[in-house]
DNA sequence: GTCTATAGATTGATAGAC
DNA sequence: GTCTATCAATCTATAGAC
């Protein structure tokens, strides 16, 4: 207990990493500068060293972690294939970067949730907005194509994607003790029964037959 | 400043509104009691001396949001109506009830995206259980009478719902900026498509033409 | 039931030796 | 760059008068 485990090469990036895995896990105000600084195995007063205050640590942790988010875009096209096959690649992969990397989807989510119209419309912006206007695009070539109706906004459809996505990540917990859910483990069938839904529901079919607007 | 604009009524009901309020807003390490205290008119000893401590006051919080939230099920039937429009009024009528108590709902999300195992099992069995339970059986329902395809879980496609209408309320700060959205402030608008993409995407139709499973 | 006053621990951040 | 030692502020919680 007298010794000091110090870890004599803890730069920048242990730091980082260590408030990397405490912030996703306990959010900005749980968790304190001693607590990163041991898990860094350096001093309290060598993170400040590093990062000025608290926030500029934070705010680096969420940079590195929109970043690497923003990396894995640019694969929704696929070159010829039909917006069907795409779009149930998309899903599959962006389930799959959310469960790689758990801390990160895990950030950026909390952070979606608690922001205020300010920061709403800087994460809009600066992070998503690339993103998610590639999706759109596709959604808007189906409809293009005649593939999809054209009565639903293709950024409603892409609204309704990422819901699915992000919603089974967050409440995976929740959701695996609930009747019936037997989805949570296995990511790719999920994905695939999503996709097939969203399609089948977005896919053009002749006139309904008797399903007008009821109320 | 050196006056002390007590409110002597501040009984439990007060504190109770007050750190909602505040726990909704900031979640749980962010507020203190003193600032729970002022917002309720009364001193801080004054709140430790109703709840026992900070988790107590914080626990009763949510347990009057849990059963609050309860009370809105059970409208879920309809009696001979369709599938639906019963679903289609069950996604109308969830929204506005997220809508009517924006705090509540911030604390139940809350809640729900930072439950780890052992406090997701609770929340799904003593809050959800009975609401989920339901609104599967209309799907199963929806199944058996032949309205809908029968190689979808009935409790995935719940799943699905809920998540299009729980994505809508915690990102409408960022969605609203994002291109091509245009349905944040029309939550009827959204509710309509939202239930018409799904139940097309579930409803029986002849057998597909070209759209096996690609890969 | 409500208050003032305070205890005891911990926080973010700084100073200065090495 | 890294440390020990320390600052002032704030936190949860308690004691005791009224």
């Amino acid at each position: 207990m007298s010794r000091s485990p110090q870890n004599p090469g803890a730069g920048r990036g242990e730091i980082l990493a260590a408030a990397k895995d405490l912030f996703a896990e306990s959010g900005y105000d749980a968790v304190s500068i001693s607590a990163i600084a041991r898990r860094a195995g350096t001093s309290k007063a060598n993170v400040f060293h590093h990062f000025g205050s608290k926030d500029t640590l934070y705010l680096e942790v969420m940079r590195a972690a929109c970043s690497t988010f923003e990396d894995a875009i640019s694969e929704l096209d696929g070159g010829i294939d039909g917006c069907g096959i795409r779009l149930r690649r998309f899903v599959r992969r962006d389930l799959e970067q959310m469960h790689a990397d758990p801390d990160q989807a895990h950030l950026i989510l909390r952070e979606v949730l608690e922001s205020g119209p300010s920061r709403g419309r800087a994460l809009a912006t600066e992070v998503f907005d690339e993103h998610f206007g590639e999706l759109v695009a596709l959604f808007r070539e189906g409809m293009a194509s005649g593939e999809f109706v054209d009565d639903v906004p293709p950024a409603l459809a892409a609204s309704m994607l990422i819901a699915c996505n992000v919603f089974l990540f967050q409440s995976q917990h929740v959701l695996r003790h609930l009747p019936g859910v037997d989805f949570v483990d296995d990511p790719e069938r999920y994905a695939d029964l999503v996709s097939r839904v969203l399609l089948d529901g977005l896919r053009r079919r002749e006139p309904r037959a008797g399903g007008g607007s009821a109320e």
